[in-house]
RNA sequence: GGCAGCGUAGCUCAGUGGUAGAGCAGAGGACUCAUAAGCCUUUGGUCGUGGGUUCAAAUCCCUCCGCUGCCA
């Protein structure tokens, strides 16, 4: 029975470039889940696209001496470049930026707004007389008043990491110009988050397959008590607040931003010539959705995102959130302006894809952080993916390829060895089948190269390079064996490696894509013509771990 | 200061009531199809500390120590 899922992945903020932090996080999950699910023959949306808004791009844009736009758009076309060479198959990556998506933010901002979820109130902003504007939390620096530090900002200190609000600043300056600020009075819309408190309350606890960590965080922030939150801001970049006498003020971007979700699944459905084709993820209730993002983002997740789909109504609050934890760096937290941080143009421009795929997907942060290092990195792209995985691909397609003729060999009878060891690959594709529609990527991966390692031990006892010399059939036998695995590997482990187990299906002679075939055993027929085998992966360096782990905290170039 | 989490072999970690595990690193061995890969054997832990519950605790409860994150 088919399943139709949508799979909404966290908003990249285009601001700078991706690092592996976030690609272990919230990209390379959603990823394996679609393509396994896309396997399985469901249904998949994935959606996601560039956060443009919010201050820090006016920021950088103000440092690089270009506009907003021009920075999100060249961080948007580095994003697409990175997808494509890391293999993230979004169905639409797009951008807050889009007319589309500031009409669906308008629609739900109106709605709100009607109902009374959305109201007006006055708050004290900081105004800058020089630059004539109101200046947001991160453009006011001044002294920290808890550590002394000179070069506090107005929403933290980056000394002490103490938060704050700007009035606690000891002599707070305009960021830009340096000019006293004034505290001046501006009229805001709010989000009525206390409305829904005890309807999100209720919600989460039947959510009783969310991890626990998700689960956890989200039940203590509600039952510490919600607060209604500003949703609009004093800026001039963003989507314009639709009411009369607001032009100049700006929706705040994290209400407009998770409202990507249902605007980028309107825009696929206009692109594919049926704009009411939205609603079947959306408004069909069988629908499954599935919100990727690291932990920084639960609350607008768990909480924000509800509460305004709640009011809205009509529309799937999501199923899962499956949030995962963080990468540190050689132990490290990672930090963008320390550049500590392996960034994701970089390591592309000079390594393959499936290895770092490999590495995040069995070291995946999913109930704990998890680290980083190049020393790891090389060790289990050399002593598990080429070593164990890679090596089987390659002596069994190898000796095939030159003592069979280049074809599947015709096997004999199945002793309870070689029928073990078919059983094991079959109960590989049911397990792996159940822990990634429960999101569980480490414990699959695992048992993957699990059955990768007992076929190596199957064909040591076999060893089908001795018995070919008497016993051809023997010899046949235990190669259609190991073949047979061949193909359950490149199934299972499509998801993880797609590159390679691509590479890998060609190599078994099958053409057309691997994501085709089904999430099955699709063992070549005896017969059926090899490629001709290249090693699927390459061993790396050693002295690799010094040349890179040299370059973490050096200035960026 | 409040809340949460973590502490298991030299390293990275799995293991939530029933005889302490895996991979890597170290030692030894047989093999040779394969990218000097693979396979077998083996060394190594009073599961942070002290107490409690239980026939039985790495696992549940409490104390303390150390580390991390979030919040004030």
């Amino acid at each position: 029975m088919s399943e139709r899922i949508l799979i909404a992945v966290a908003w990249p903020y285009a601001d700078g470039p991706l690092h592996l932090g976030h690609i272990a996080g919230a990209y390379l999950p959603p990823d394996i889940f679609a393509r396994y699910h896309r396997t399985k023959g469901n249904e998949v949306l994935m959606v996601s696209g560039s956060d443009q808004h919010g201050t820090p791009i006016t920021i950088k844009a103000e440092q690089e001496g270009k506009t907003p736009g021009e920075i999100a758009t060249q961080y948007h076309q580095q994003f697409l470049d990175s997808w494509q060479k890391l293999g993230i198959s979004f169905d639409l990556f797009t951008t807050t930026g889009t007319a589309n998506h500031a009409e669906v933010s308008c629609d739900i901002f109106l709605t709100l707004l009607d109902r009374g979820y959305i109201y007006k109130a006055t708050v004290s902003q900081a105004y800058c007389p020089h630059c004539r504007r109101f200046l947001s939390d991160r453009y006011i620096e001044g002294t920290c008043p808890y550590c002394g530090s000179s070069g506090a900002r107005g929403d933290q200190c980056d000394d002490c990491g103490k938060p704050m609000n700007p009035v606690e600043l000891i002599d707070p300056r305009c960021r830009l110009c340096a000019t006293t600020p004034q505290f001046k009075d501006s009229e805001h819309f709010f989000l009525k988050l206390t409305a829904f408190q005890d309807r999100l309350l209720a919600w989460v606890k039947q959510q009783t397959h969310w991890r626990q960590n998700v689960l956890n965080f989200t039940t203590r922030y509600l039952e510490q008590g919600l607060k209604d939150r500003a949703i609009t801001r004093d800026i001039n970049w963003g989507v314009p607040v639709p009411i009369k006498g607001f032009e100049n003020k700006r929706i705040y971007v994290w209400f407009e931003a998770v409202i990507g979700y249902l605007s980028a699944t309107k825009e696929w459905a206009k692109s594919s010539g049926n704009e009411e084709k939205w609603r079947s993820f959306w408004q069909d209730k069988d629908v499954k959705s599935y919100y990727f993002i690291g932990k920084d983002n639960i609350l607008f997740h768990t909480i924000i995102w509800p509460a305004m789909l709640m009011g809205y109504g009509d529309l799937n609050l999501p199923y899962d959130v499956p949030a995962n934890e963080f990468l540190t760096i050689e132990g490290r937290r990672l930090s963008t302006s320390r550049n500590w941080a392996v960034w994701l143009p970089d390591y592309l421009s000079r390594y393959d894809p499936d290895p770092l795929r490999y590495l995040l997907s069995i070291n995946m942060p999913e109930t704990a952080d998890t680290d980083f290092s190049w020393r790891e990195f090389i060790r289990r792209n050399n002593d598990e993916l080429v070593a164990t995985y890679g090596n089987l691909v390659h002596r069994v397609l190898t000796f095939v390829y030159r003592s069979f003729d280049g074809c599947v060999p015709m096997a004999g009878e199945f002793d309870s060895h070689s029928q073990a060891v078919i059983g094991m690959a079959e109960d590989t594709l049911n397990t792996m089948d159940g822990l990634l529609y429960r999101c569980r990527f480490r414990e699959a991966i695992r048992s993957a190269m699990s059955l990768a390692q007992e076929t190596n031990r199957y064909l040591d006892e076999k060893s089908p390079w001795k018995t070919i010399k008497q016993d051809r059939q023997a010899s046949a036998t235990a190669l259609y064996v190991a073949i047979i695995v061949l193909s359950a590997l490149s199934t299972v482990l499509y998801p993880f490696l797609p590159f390679s187990s691509q590479k890998l299906h060609e190599y078994l002679g099958f053409k057309g894509r691997i994501e085709d075939c089904g999430w099955k055993l699709n063992s070549p027929p005896p017969g059926q013509r090899l490629l001709s085998p290249e090693p699927l992966f390459s061993k790396l360096d050693e002295g690799l771990v010094d040349e890179e782990t040299s370059r973490l905290g050096d200035i960026r170039c």
